[in-house]
DNA sequence: TCTGGGGTCCTAGGACCC
DNA sequence: TCTGGGGTCCTAGGACCC
């Protein structure tokens, strides 16, 4: 279907915001530039860690996911400043606004990061123009950073805006991936973490060119479907489509703390997960949201994670109901180990728009019926035939048992 | 490098149904 | 009573990403 000298070659950009968190407080409050600065939530946390740190400080030896304590220790004169989710999000949306007065094709993929099919507005022949304008723009207007990839796919343009950094514009051709990519330890790759690194390597697949030019049934057998989609991406070949709907609607909220101490009072836990309720809950409400899954996770003092999950016929959103699901959950399956982490997460999502139909006992039982009544045609058609009942002669009106 | 919190997607077994 | 096969939902855990 598709060749190497393909003349529908796509042309995929991926934009990548540069430490995006600390550069939209830089962009806010100007006496931040240029400083060593780190973003980290609540540093008086006894596990605090800087969830994202300024150019300047990473110059020093700062990085991403350090300890406050440490990160002080380094650089006394480090400015730490609490994370701002309201901030961040507005700055996201302005940027993916932006983003789609070029095409509608922008598919946002976290709060930082979106790709762009631009082959119908320019193809290659623009591609750079057009992508030195989007960077420019978004500096000019919004003051952030960013680094942007320019590739016939997804994952190249991924890897490739990721390249430079920061304020980067990188072009990854197909045919540039054996010099780029073939040579980087596979850890390098996008979608392989820790644990898929060591099973690559002990099957003596090393690089990203290993696992390209490796046996299909090799990799089959050591990662199963994840393998063989590895092993193409690092061949250069991902036909996923840039796709604006993807991320459309949220699956799960969900929300978690560190205790300040190893926990192992009952009462303290209710009181932690009340909390949490009420912090999903307000999300939840805020997003006209609701879920039939609760889920609680417990995080024991050795790092162990349990999640315990209940399934609830009409979906839920109030604090309290969610607590109730939670308690339980928590009174039935602890086992009275040292808790480190408590948290809550309701998912199976539905909109509220759609909540009266689903709590609507009517259109519930109608939907239970028309399943039995469904089977049963089944059932007929299976002795009988196809043609021996007229579909929908017995659908309508009420009274169906 | 032992440290947070927000997520998504995938897998696999058991229950249950047809 | 035994035997086959397909499918969905629920639950728990793992891997990965930002």
């Amino acid at each position: 279907m598709r060749t190497n000298h393909d003349s529908r070659a796509k042309v995929i950009l991926h934009l990548d915001m540069n430490s995006f968190f600390a550069s939209v407080e830089q962009a806010h409050d100007p006496s931040l530039k240029g400083i060593p600065m780190a973003v980290a939530g609540n540093p008086k946390h006894r596990r605090g860690i800087l969830v994202t740190c300024s150019y300047e400080a990473r110059a020093l030896g700062i990085y991403t996911t350090m300890t406050v304590g440490e990160a002080r220790r380094l650089c006394p004169d480090l400015v730490i400043v609490p994370p701002d989710f309201e901030k961040y999000r507005a700055a996201s949306t302005a940027i993916f606004d932006m983003l789609r007065t070029y095409t509608e094709l922008v598919e946002p993929v976290s709060i930082d990061e979106a790709y762009i099919d631009i082959t119908e507005i320019g193809g290659l022949t623009n591609a750079i123009g057009i992508t030195e304008e989007i960077q420019q723009r978004i500096l000019r207007e919004l003051d952030l950073p960013c680094s942007i990839g320019i590739a016939p796919n997804k994952f190249l343009a991924k890897t490739a805006s990721d390249m430079k950094k920061p304020m980067g514009i990188t072009i990854l051709r197909k045919r540039e991936i054996k010099k780029l990519l073939w040579p980087l330890p596979v850890i390098e790759m996008h979608g392989i973490g820790k644990s898929t690194e060591k099973k690559l390597n002990e099957i003596n697949i090393k690089t990203i060119g290993d696992l390209a030019q490796s046996e299909e049934l090799t990799v089959k057998l050591a990662l199963g479907k994840n393998g063989l989609r590895l092993r193409e991406r690092a061949r250069g070949n991902d036909f996923r489509p840039v796709d604006p709907e993807a991320a459309e609607e949220r699956k799960s909220v969900g929300s978690s703390t560190t205790l300040p101490i190893d926990e192992t009072d009952e009462e303290e836990c209710f009181k932690i997960f009340k909390w949490l309720a009420n912090k999903v809950a307000t999300r939840l409400k805020k997003e006209h949201l609701a879920g039939t899954v609760v889920m609680i996770q417990i995080r024991t003092a050795d790092w162990q994670n349990q999640t315990r999950s209940r399934t609830v016929l009409n979906p839920l959103y109030k604090e309290e109901e969610i607590y109730k699901v939670a308690k339980e959950l928590f009174i039935k399956h602890w086992t009275r180990e040292q808790i480190l982490l408590l948290g809550i997460t309701v998912s199976n999502i539905i909109p509220m728009s759609e909540l009266h139909e689903q709590l609507s006992i009517y259109n519930y039982e109608k939907h239970v019926s028309e399943e039995k009544i469904n089977g049963l045609v089944t059932q007929i058609e299976k002795k009988f035939g196809t043609g021996a009942i007229q579909k929908g002669s017995f659908k309508k009106g009420r009274g169906n048992e």
